[in-house]
DNA sequence: TAAATCAGGGTTGTATGATAACACCACAAG
DNA sequence: CTTGTGGTGTTATCATACAACCCTGATTTA
């Protein structure tokens, strides 16, 4: 339990401690919407910081959309849970049913992103796709320069969506879907499995080149389901229905952050 | 003196002003991954702000993953493009072509969400799409509480995909689309339009009770192409043929938004 | 009486200076 | 060659002060 406690401790930023605590406190309906909070004088000597770090806190809250200040009235959590900000919650992704839901929205994404960008694809488009693919045949399988070269390529076929919000939301996907692979770092390499690789992304290259809506699709649904057993996600779609994903509360209380605080502070 | 701010502009507050001045700076590619930003102190300076200004700004910047700083170091900007969080510019959002797009993306998931409801919905799941619907259907076309009720069928489709990110992207994405269009607020209102829409979203969940997969993708496809029309995103039926196109960037046309749509039917 | 005005306190926004903690580098000592 | 050992620069935090602004209530005015 304290050792859970230890790990967020990392974020060595008295401005992030308090943001957390205070974030919690309206997860938890302590604070509820429309609510104010305590004036930064008082959060400051609650927490037992300055009222700098807690304006830094509040400047990120903000910034998130979780609260809302004015100016000689004081700081409310916003009314409707409105988030301006979309996060992945980078612990909840080690769970398999967790990742496998990931790369479940990863796929729709990207195949419908094949699908557009078989008929929206301009020349430079292609000539980046098949970059990437040059690069990828030249970097041996799994090294750094393969899977930037990898990337790249997905990359090239969201930007050929002409649709920004595609590439943003994809990018964003498929970073956390690769950071969650490299931290499980399980995967083995072979050269048959280079070959593949390449030829499901030589036939994702050559449907959208023809403009082949479908084609693409297909090829690029072949690729992703390629690359689930690749990573270890057996079986494709089945209706099976995984467990929503639960979300465990941490008890941090304040006593403990301003104890932590004081001990740092003490001169 | 590279980085420039012009004076002080009254409205948001200066943290933000800097905050996004530097965002900018690593958008258009002037801070490169990996540079050090300039001191604390220089930045102060340079945008004639105090250094408390300028840490405020900086401590959003990092919660957004853009930055990342070290005591005794100096701040960077972060090695890949690995951004913790996912926000949508909202100002971009009023720009139609932007709005567009991410009605665009929000269609992808959508007639996906249907899909993956009509092979994994619960009882329970029913329940509730029926309960929002009646909802609707009590409550005047256009009132908050048919707005409510709105937001509620969508939310109960999307977690009946129980797959979780689902429903976080779809209602992140469904959130800033809704904004925009109260933004705008040039929509006009009608019984008819409350029948028609009632029924688009009567057979969306007929259709999911039914277990019909490719009946759910249509009738939500339908439901959001007359979205579409009633909030003005409408060409008329000029089918023009889907040429890639061979120019970069080319000016985005509704048209591509009526096949997209479409296209998704062909598998 | 009713409305407008104004003074006061409370809160956030910003500025300023100081100190502590830490990283980096050069240089001397062994 | 390795190891300390300072010095310097930077961030992190603290403390205080003032400006801008909101709210309330008393006071003045029509």
């Amino acid at each position: 339990m304290t050792l859970k406690l230890d790990k967020v401790n990392r974020g060595p930023h008295l401005s992030t401690l308090v943001a957390s605590s205070i974030s919690r406190e309206i997860a938890q309906g302590r604070l509820k919407p429309g609510d104010q909070l305590p004036t930064e004088q008082a959060l400051a000597t609650t927490f037992g910081v300055s009222r700098n770090v807690v304006r830094e806190a509040i400047a990120r809250l903000r910034s998130e959309g979780r609260i809302w200040s004015q100016q000689g009235r004081g700081a409310f959590v916003v009314e409707s849970n409105n988030p301006t900000v979309l996060t992945i919650d980078y612990e909840a992704l080690q769970r398999a049913d967790s990742f496998r839901n990931l790369f479940e929205l990863r796929g729709i994404l990207e195949v419908q992103a094949a699908a557009f960008a078989a008929t929206r694809r301009t020349e430079a488009d292609l000539t980046a796709m098949g970059d990437a693919l040059a690069g990828m045949r030249a970097a041996p399988y799994g090294s750094v320069a393969w899977l930037r070269s990898d990337l790249e390529f997905h990359r090239a076929v969201a930007e050929a969506t002409r649709n920004g919000y595609m590439g943003q939301f994809l990018g964003f996907v498929s970073e956390r879907v690769r950071e969650s692979i490299l931290a499980a770092g399980n995967q083995q390499k072979s050269d048959d499995m280079a070959r593949i690789t390449l030829g499901e992304h030589e036939r994702i290259l050559s449907a959208i080149r023809a403009g082949d809506v479908e084609g693409a699709q297909a090829a690029m649904r072949d690729h992703l389901a390629g690359a689930a057993l690749r990573v270890g996600l057996h079986d494709g779609e089945t209706a099976e229905p995984a467990a929503p994903a639960k979300e465990v509360a941490s008890p941090v209380r304040h006593s403990r952050l301003r104890k932590a605080v004081r001990g740092q502070a003490a001169r």
